[in-house]
DNA sequence: GTTTTTATTGAGATAAAGTCTCAATTAAGA
DNA sequence: TCTTAATTGAGACTTTATCTCAATAAAAAC
């Protein structure tokens, strides 16, 4: 049994919250996705496997995922929302092409230190944090106008 | 005449757009507040004023203030979409509190250097960013149970 | 293993967020 | 002032997300 499906089932047992077939499929389908993920996407394809699912069940489970931090959300160029997993608590952040669309994942223990540094100085305890850098990625920049922003 | 003002209105003439009272309207009311505004709230409160204000103009010119860097969209810890003006280009990033929603701000040079470091790495052209530090301020740090996250 | 308790689920209504169309309007250059 | 073309608002529509509640199923109790 892999790390996060066990942390899973740890964290549902503390909050007294019950284990349900539909939640691990939801975590699994997310943990072999190596894309990102809209809510929409998930909820299609998982029905497709099982016709009774429910399109509440997947926003539920999303932010649960998101509570017990399992899973990410990330916030597209154009606003739109999607997710991935966590693996094994392994934390990254990421460059997001305007152009493309592109996720590149990156890991800069520089930052992290940094905002460390930033938080004690406020008082802020850090639970967790999110760092999206939007601009062009190597391909787009070559050739291409103007990006969509915001 | 304050300075983003001026800089949208060269914004405008630049990329042959027009200028009209309602993009000055949502800019000043945006640079007028210290909160992080939904389009919603924007809506209501300039439409109070003059009633035949649409919303998709306001969505339409928060996406325009977006495009050329005078507004900034703030995602919060429950994924709702705010944004504020970034004044005169000075630019921050935030710690939000996932107890109070509180929305503190912050610069952090060591942060911007790394990520140029990155970009240059990746070959990545940077156009702007987003820090977003979730957790708990010192006040609620103090007291209170568990947060909501993702 | 059976019963009891209680969280979870799905359907569908509903709400919230955002986009689109198109005729009427208005800004800006000629 | 005239002409051109971008912008607007209304409202339909789409997408995204939440809520309600009876039925279901997991975990605990027995």
């Amino acid at each position: 049994m892999n790390d996060h499906l066990k942390a899973f089932r740890n964290y549902l047992k503390e909050q007294g919250l019950k284990n349900t077939s539909q939640r691990e499929e939801i975590l699994a389908f997310l943990g072999r996705s190596s894309r990102h993920l809209s809510p929409e996407e998930i909820f299609r394809e998982l029905r497709r496997r099982d016709p009774r699912l429910g399109r509440a069940t997947v926003f539920r489970t999303l932010r649960l995922l998101g509570d017990c931090g399992l899973a990410t959300r990330v916030t597209f160029p154009d606003g739109k929302q999607k997710f991935e997993t966590r693996l094994g608590g392994h934390h990254h952040d990421h460059m997001l092409c305007v152009h493309c669309g592109r996720a590149i994942e990156f890991v800069s223990p520089a930052v992290e230190e940094a905002q460390k540094r930033l938080a004690r100085r406020y008082g802020f305890k850090v639970l967790w944090h999110r760092h999206e850098i939007f601009g062009r990625c190597r391909r787009c920049e070559t050739a291409g106008p103007s990006p969509r922003r915001s």
